[in-house]
DNA sequence: TTCTTTTACTTGTCTATACAAGTGCAAATA
DNA sequence: TATTTGCACTTGTATAGACAAGTAAAAGAA
C-alpha cells in the first residue's frame, strides 16, 4: 500500500513554510502574490489561498488586502513550552540540559490530574525528570510521562540537550496536534528550593500539560516547573 | 457613513458559535451537514465550509470525512489564558465582573513593557481596571489599555459580566488575531494583597499580553493578575 | 511643485461544479 | 447467522471564474 500523497495546499504550504524558515523570505518581505503563486505552481488561486490560510494560523504571515502577504518574525507555538520555546526562542547555545532522573518504565494511576483511560494504565509509562539551565542558572524543572506504547529503544536514547518533541517527531512520527494544561503560580517546596537554589516562599511557575499527538488515543504528560525571576516567559500565540 | 456588513461566512460562524456558546448544540453532538447548512442559510458549500474552518480553528468543532462536525466541549484559548476564557472556561454563571477603574481616557507612553508606536501614543488610551470573581472569590485582576482608535462610544458601554472580546468583536468587528505575552510567577504586592485578600508572599500569576487584532496596526494590551490558589487556569492550545 | 485622479495590482468574498474518500447502515450473500 | 457488498450520506480536494475593495505608484491637473 502506497503512502497517500499529500494535498497539493499541504506541499505548498510545506515549500513556502522551510522557504522563511531557512531564510529565503525574512521579516517584513512580501511573499509572492496569489496570481504569481498559481502560475508558478500550476495551482487556482482557492488552492493557494488554502496554503496561505495555513501560514496566518501559524502565525506565519500577516495578509493585507491590497498589499500582498508579510512574512512575520517569529511563528505562532503550541501552547507554553514556546512560549520563548524552551529551546527555540532563548536560544540553544546558552541552554543546557541536566538528567536527574533517567528514564525508567514504572507504573502509573494517573498523571499530574489528567485521566488516563485502561489501556495506558496497563502499559505503564516512561518515567524522566529534568532540569535546564539557561547560562548556568536553573530555570525549569519538568517531570515527563509518556506511555509505553510501541516507542522502541526510548529509554536508551539520550536527552542531552535535545529536544523530546523533535526526538518524537523524527524517530516516532509523533507530532504534538494540541492538548490542555493547567497553570498556576505555587511557592516552592523543598525539593524546588533545592533545584532552584532559591528560598522559601519563593513564586514558581507550574504548568501541567497533556499533549494529544497525532496518533490516535496517544496522549503524553508532561509538569513543568519555571523560576520566572529572571527570564520570564515571553512569545507570540 | 454605513458601518459595512460582515461577510456571510462570518454571519454564519457567528450564529454557529452562539447556538454551541449557549449549549443548544452540546459537547458530541454534531452540527446539521455542509449541505444542510447550505440549504439553510442560502449559501454555496466553500462559504459554509470558510464558517465552519474558523470553529475548527477556534476548537468549537472537530469535522471527520463521512461522518460530519463534532462539537467540542470546550474551544481553544488563545495563548495561555483561554481568552475566550475568563467567561467561558470557568461558566459564566458564577463569574461577576467588578469595575475598579471605569473606562477613562487617558494619555500613556508605554504599556506594560511592549512599545507603542506614535499614532497610539497621540491618540491616547482608554483605560480600565477589573477585578473578577469566581463564586464572590476575586480571582482575576486586570488592567486594560485601548488606543482610543474610532470606537465610538466604548467608554459608555457596560463592561460588568460582558466579555471585552465579545464586545469588540460584535460591535467593532475587531477579532483578536495573536500577539505576544509574558508570564511570570510573582509575590503579591500590596495592593494585589488587598484585592485579592491574600497574605504577603502569596504567589500570584501575572500576565502581561499585547493583543493583535485585525485591524492593521490596532494592538491592545492588559496585564492580568491572577490568584491560582484555588482556580488554576485551563485551557485547550 | 503639489495635489488629485487614474490605473494596475493586490487580497477579500462568493458562486457553481466536479470528483475523491471516509462512515455507517441496510441489503444481499455465503 | 455471520460476513460482505453496495448505497447514501458525510467531509476533503480542486477547478474556473466573477466582482468587490484596499494599496501604491504613475499619470494628470492645479
Amino acid at each position: 500500500m502506497a503512502v497517500k500523497e499529500a494535498p497539493s495546499y499541504r506541499k505548498l504550504y510545506e515549500k513556502l513554510r522551510t522557504l522563511m524558515e531557512d531564510g529565503t523570505y525574512q521579516r517584513g518581505d512580501l511573499l509572492p502574490s496569489e496570481n504569481e503563486l498559481c502560475a508558478a505552481h500550476h495551482l487556482t488561486r482557492p488552492t493557494v489561498r488554502k496554503a496561505l490560510d495555513m501560514l496566518v494560523n501559524d502565525g506565519f504571515i500577516l495578509r493585507h488586502q491590497g498589499l500582498g502577504s508579510i512574512v512575520q518574525g517569529q511563528p505562532k507555538g503550541i501552547g507554553i513550552l514556546s512560549l520563548t520555546g524552551t529551546t527555540s526562542a532563548i536560544g540553544q547555545d546558552n541552554l543546557t540540559t541536566r538528567i536527574i532522573v533517567k528514564p525508567k518504565i514504572i507504573s502509573w494511576e494517573q498523571a499530574f490530574g489528567f485521566e488516563i483511560n485502561e489501556k495506558e494504565k496497563s502499559m505503564g509509562c516512561i518515567y524522566m525528570e529534568r532540569l535546564r539551565l539557561i547560562n548556568d542558572l536553573p530555570v525549569f524543572y519538568d517531570i515527563t510521562m509518556i506511555p509505553n506504547l510501541n516507542l522502541p529503544r526510548f529509554t536508551s536514547r539520550t536527552f542531552e540537550n535535545r529536544s523530546l518533541f523533535e526526538i518524537l517527531r523524527k524517530h516516532y512520527q509523533l507530532e504534538v496536534k494540541g492538548g490542555e494544561q493547567k497553570i498556576q503560580a505555587i511557592t516552592a517546596d523543598e525539593r524546588i528550593q533545592k533545584h532552584f537554589a532559591v528560598k522559601k516562599n519563593h513564586a514558581i511557575l507550574r504548568v501541567d500539560r497533556r499533549m494529544e499527538t497525532n496518533r490516535v488515543g496517544f496522549s503524553f504528560f508532561s509538569q513543568i516547573y519555571c523560576n520566572t525571576s529572571d527570564y520570564s516567559l515571553t512569545g507570540r500565540f
